[in-house]
DNA sequence: TAATACTACTACAACGTTTTCGTGTTGATA
DNA sequence: TATCAACACGAAAACGTTGTAGTAGTATTA
């Protein structure tokens, strides 16, 4: 096991100054092309190369972003992370992954761990314990110590920051307007508690879909999933609560569900009790994942694109960096909206 | 936008030399109480915070480890670095995630890209382009240079370093085993080609299964599946080829699957061809992913414990940095395996 | 009262770079 | 033969820490 060759070493091996050295290695016109050639023969065969940290502690600049997502095995927030380290990468920057665990505290730990100089800029998509708290200070600090922070996803107007999202309300009005242009009439929602800002959004979309066809919202219809403890484990819960809304509306022919998740547990409830896709019962989740793509039958699906909002969510953190660094004129934040598709497939008619 | 605080500024504030502010935070005998309250007071007032970087340099250890996996988008490999962060970050180091996306030359730059003193250790699951080159110089050079490796999963004998791996064979005895318990006579397997390591080692157990039972294991029946394209696309060649071998071998009535993308997709091809599961065809995967849990029927299959996987790999890479920095004698290579588990769900009797 | 021992600090080197500002040697010019 | 570039290199500061080795000034001891 060897040491890490430094610039100090070839010096002395070569019997120069550090100074030639570093010169040297950078095609320096001060050095003689003689001593050039000697140098980078000389590192070549010492497998040389410059020690990143130096050069952190002397540019002030990492070359590395950090993203605090609230759970990682979770295909969505997994497209971005590929989109992010993608444009990263391409950019000679390297990602560091802070989960929250959809935990507040969590979240101000990890990114205090990394607000220390390990990284140049955040990109941020909030734990749920963070939108219900509504406690947004760790981040306004991290802006105030001058770093960089792009929100994507779970994003709050408080924050003056950049943000990425995706058209969660045009997305659910699409979705429910496809429902009822296919031929349902009666359609229910299965979405998060409000605090969960996509939640909202979605079932924003949802009730203005439905207004917009002269179709007065039933609150019945509207399932509210407090999945606090939900995710991996305990599904009953949803289940019951789904078994319910058949039993007390047996003619409801759509489900719109905000998440791909609850889309095919409503499948599934449907399917035990005898209910026919898409012939009696139309279903449309969001966010594009494996589930969708293969539950049976095949769930139609508002895409989200996590990949392109990753790379954008990277776009415009490196932007912002690269604006601190240059001491330009601060530009106004930007909000960037990914437009959602809609994909369909078996699960509607 | 302030800048950062530094012991300097700190210092110069309060007229004291930078050993003394060092010194009076860390609670130093040598500071009087006195001055360790007022530096104390001054450096909360300002937010002092450690530069990390500057620790890094003069510590030569940058408490951060670098995961290098092939795919993100994918539960398992998402389970594990779940493992790896949580303990990572229960010892105080940061994650930083390299993806490969398969591919051998994206492996060798991540890791050189992180290997110029950004990390202290590596947790590797290889790319399928490496297994196929059977090149692993880079692994060498960076085990060389003193940099400690642990490789997890797509494992292989030749490099000199800690691995956690799982009972693949086992694993897949135990699978195939139940279904002939189960009363399956005729059972395919559906495997990938035998460069990859764990596909190679799956269909081992499942021939020393049939072998056990006095079953010869017949060719044709064995699916070895060429992924290069394959993944979150094209899927056709798979269920062409899964409906050939139900063609072809009408009686089969059990089918093993070196993971749950394939078994899910033989399910879906089977319940097309109208042969019902459990009934008429049992199957079983490997890894307990989404898709196992939520396909209908959902699956049973062979349990991997990424999560647990993560987390060993992670305690054995922090063992050995400290191993190497406090210059211990050098402690033989571990090779943990991780036991599988065998979920039973709809799709088994 | 001089030697000694604390006390409470400060100076400085070091980690590995880059970069600015010298500086000594050549060769050409006046 | 002085003067001055041009050339090729070196010294040193800086980035933000930590820790070792001083060093004043005061208090204790012989």
């Amino acid at each position: 096991m060897k040491k890490r060759t430094t610039l100090k070493e070839l010096a002395k091996e070569l019997d120069v100054s550090i100074s030639t050295v570093s010169k040297a290695l950078k095609n320096s016109p001060e050095i003689s092309q003689d001593t050039i050639d000697k140098v980078k023969a000389f590192a070549k065969l010492l497998n040389y190369r410059p020690n990143n940290i130096a050069l952190s502690l002397k540019n002030k600049k990492t070359k590395t972003i950090g993203i605090i997502i609230p759970d990682i095995v979770h295909h969505f927030f997994t497209k971005v992370i590929k989109g992010v380290e993608n444009y990263a990468n391409a950019k000679g920057y390297n990602v560091i992954v802070g989960l929250s665990n959809e935990s507040f505290s969590n979240e101000v730990i990890n990114m205090e761990m990394l607000a220390n100089g390990s990284i140049d800029g955040f990109i941020v998509s909030m734990s749920r314990e963070t939108m219900q708290h509504q406690d947004y200070q760790h981040f306004n600090e991290t802006l105030n110590e001058g770093i960089p922070l792009v929100m994507f996803d779970r994003i709050v107007n408080e924050i003056p920051c950049d943000k990425v999202a995706v058209d969660d309300t045009k997305g659910a009005q699409m979705a429910v307007k496809t429902l009822l242009n296919k031929g349902a009439k009666k359609i229910a929602l299965i979405t998060t508690k409000d605090y969960v800002s996509v939640g909202r959004l979605r079932t924003k979309g949802y009730i203005e879909a439905l207004n917009a066809n002269g179709i007065t919202p039933i609150p019945e219809l509207i399932l509210k999933i407090d999945d606090d403890l939900l995710y991996e484990d305990s599904l009953e819960n949803l289940e019951s609560q789904i078994k319910m809304l058949f039993a007390q509306h047996h003619d409801v022919d759509g489900i719109f569900a905000v998440n791909e998740l609850y889309a095919v547990v409503a499948m599934k409830v449907a399917k035990s009790l005898g209910i026919s896709i898409p012939e009696q019962l139309q279903v449309i989740g969001f966010t594009d994942g494996m589930l969708s793509k293969h539950a049976s039958p095949s769930l139609s699906t508002v895409s989200q694109h996590g990949e392109s909002m990753g790379q954008k969510a990277a776009e415009l953190l490196i932007q912002r960096i690269d604006e601190y660094t240059s001491e330009k004129p601060p530009q106004p934040f930007n909000s960037v909206i990914i437009t959602t598709d809609l994909i369909l497939r078996e699960s509607t008619k």
